[in-house]
DNA sequence: TTGTAAGCGTTATCAA
DNA sequence: TTGATAACGCTTACAA
């Protein structure tokens, strides 16, 4: 493109070879309107030609603004290792490459502070504006943000959200629907494989599944609602767990993908065929499942889209909207794939009649014909 | 922490309140030798009271270093699914976060410019160092960046590697090893189900396979080597292809774990049992490998300590250490599971004796027992 | 051991 | 329409 990559020139340089002022130049090339036609264009062609490119940290300097968007990985064992993590990445940097924006990840750092990744760059200023993601219900890094007055945009809501944007999957209805569905397919004993408490998305999908059990008429079986490190592992025992029970489930809902694997080997493990004997439904829709074995019946939302709806929001607030108005929760979507079947194929109860929540009088246990 | 985040003070104000200097504050934080010991500690006490934390990008406009390293995302679709990606990210922040260092995520930019990421990076001076993965075995990236005089670092060599430095694993010996397993399993079909040509651990994995191959007496069939658009669905259709030719392999190795997943659904759809008519082995070991069904057989490498050694050289290079001096090759490690299984239980040659790549002599179509 | 002052490369204010 | 000049907040020669 250039002559010669290695011999920046500056505003300065390019200024003087034009025999113009800094100034001038400057407004040439951002665009303003006092410049005549003839300059500008006079500027524009020699800029292109000398390769002038403007230093990101000198304009960052006297503009207050550092064109960049930060993340803060969460704690650094295992979290990110779902897909949709990636994916989610790959749509914010779609639409902020876009607007020459950088986005900066960076991690909680060492010590026990799990603001520290948020302080160092609030208070060092390194970041125009922030996205986070996995809120919990009571979310510190919301009030801490609010306060210091970074703009931000959180991927999930709190219950004490209230003046900032978010966009959110309608988890409720998400747990709901998976619940529905298991329910459509006479299930009775539908397990809930979740996240920790603490998170907003666990809690609001537990009630979506509480909700469609209700309606149903039936109750909650607290041994049939678990909470797992959020890991594959972590659920792949706790699936176990439920299906050692005395009256295990005939369908488990879990709270993501990656929870659903773990649940899949655990009903192999334990000799039971997935989407016959047990069916399961997972949430995410990463590139895996329809891959894996049965593909997947999950419950969808697209993390690419939502990556690049949150980089939109989080600029429009950098720009100075209102936050409040960029609220928004999606609606998710439900695929059905080969995870979930009719609950009559499950030799878990071959007479038919699972037992309610609060009346074990069947026993059988899992895994016999 | 500090009394008033919305009020910040500066370094001047900073020097005010203490009586002192803008230089000599300054050097007492930043722990020059010639600051009195009573000063220093005056210095540190007040700052840290005040809330004083310096400005990035004043700091990084008279530095001329911008304490970040940068990661150009390849093209938008479908690339950066791999769970193997974000535990790079993960391991490349944990160092980089320890050492006050940013990473910036950008990706490729509109316009077919494949350069224009990085052009983006450089030009403007946003970043210190950059991280290059997926290299091809003529990466214009890296006689870009060399010729730019900008520090990197690559995952991957290219036959154009000179004075850089990189990390990579070794593929020759990540493709030898897997197709030897197989072999030692008495496969004698042995399929190579890979990514494009042009990327160099493509090229690598496969000159190991067709090393193996040839060192066990046994002549490369072309049919058995295929080349994927590297992506899962890709692998589904070439792993079908593979299963449907006259005589099908008995064994595949795969270019990843993704392509692995493909290439077992693929095997199923054909009615064969992942295993026992057609042995898989993966590469990477990402995190659902061992929750897949069967459990994955893989090379491993660890991405995590990958991205973690990757910030290190990196840092180095930067700092001024010679680049040639980074050069690291890392030795995979096969992790046996499930997916792979003597050649003996295949029903796809039950006399035993698949045909040898020239002499296609005994037609028997795949899925028949 | 501490302070003065000159940058770093822009953008923005105010005259001309 | 253009041009001096002063910020922006820090680091670092060079003096004291």
């Amino acid at each position: 493109m250039h002559s010669n990559p290695s011999q920046r020139i500056d505003l300065k340089g390019l200024a003087q070879v034009l025999g113009l002022s800094m100034t001038t130049v400057s407004r040439a090339l951002n665009g303003y309107s006092d410049v005549s036609e003839k300059t500008r264009r006079r500027v524009e062609k020699q800029a292109r030609l000398l390769g002038y490119t403007p230093n990101a940290q000198a304009r960052r300097l006297t503009s207050g603004m550092t064109e960049t968007i930060g993340f803060v990985l969460g704690d650094v064992s295992g979290y990110y290792d779902d897909p949709y993590f990636a994916q989610l990445l790959a749509g914010m940097s779609e639409v902020l490459t876009r607007l020459n924006y950088d986005l900066v990840i960076s991690t909680r750092g060492a010590g026990g502070d799990p603001l520290g990744g948020y302080r160092r760059l609030v208070d060092e200023r390194r970041v125009d504006g922030i996205v986070l993601d996995r809120t919990r219900r009571d979310d510190e890094r919301i009030a801490f943000l609010l306060e210091a007055g970074m703009p931000f945009v959180s991927f999930g809501r709190s219950e004490v959200s209230g003046d900032h944007a978010f966009l959110d999957a309608d988890c409720e209805e998400a747990g709901y629907i998976a619940t529905r569905r298991l329910l459509g397919l006479s299930h009775r004993r539908i397990a809930f494989l979740g996240a920790p408490r603490g998170y907003m998305f666990n809690h609001l999908r537990l009630r979506g599944y509480e909700r469609a059990l209700n309606e149903a008429g039936l109750d909650i079986d607290p041994q049939l609602v678990t909470v797992t490190a959020y890991e594959e592992e972590g659920s792949f025992h706790a699936a176990t767990g439920l299906l050692r029970l005395d009256h295990p489930p005939t369908a488990i809902v879990c709270i993501d993908d990656m929870a659903a694997m773990g649940a899949i080997v655990a009903v192999r493990s334990e000799g039971l065929e997935v989407g016959e004997d047990v069916s399961i439904i997972g949430y995410n829709d990463i590139a895996p499942a329809a891959l894996m074995d049965p593909p997947l019946t999950t419950v969808r939302i697209d993390s690419r889209a939502a990556g690049r709806r949150l980089a939109e929001m989080l600029l429009a607030v950098i720009a100075g909207r209102p936050a409040s108005v960029f609220q928004e929760v999606w609606a998710p979507t439900l695929v059905v794939r080969s995870s979930d079947g009719p609950a009559f194929a499950s030799r878990l109860y071959p007479t038919g009649t699972p037992p309610l929540a609060t009346t074990p009088d069947q026993p059988l246990p899992a895994g016999e014909a």
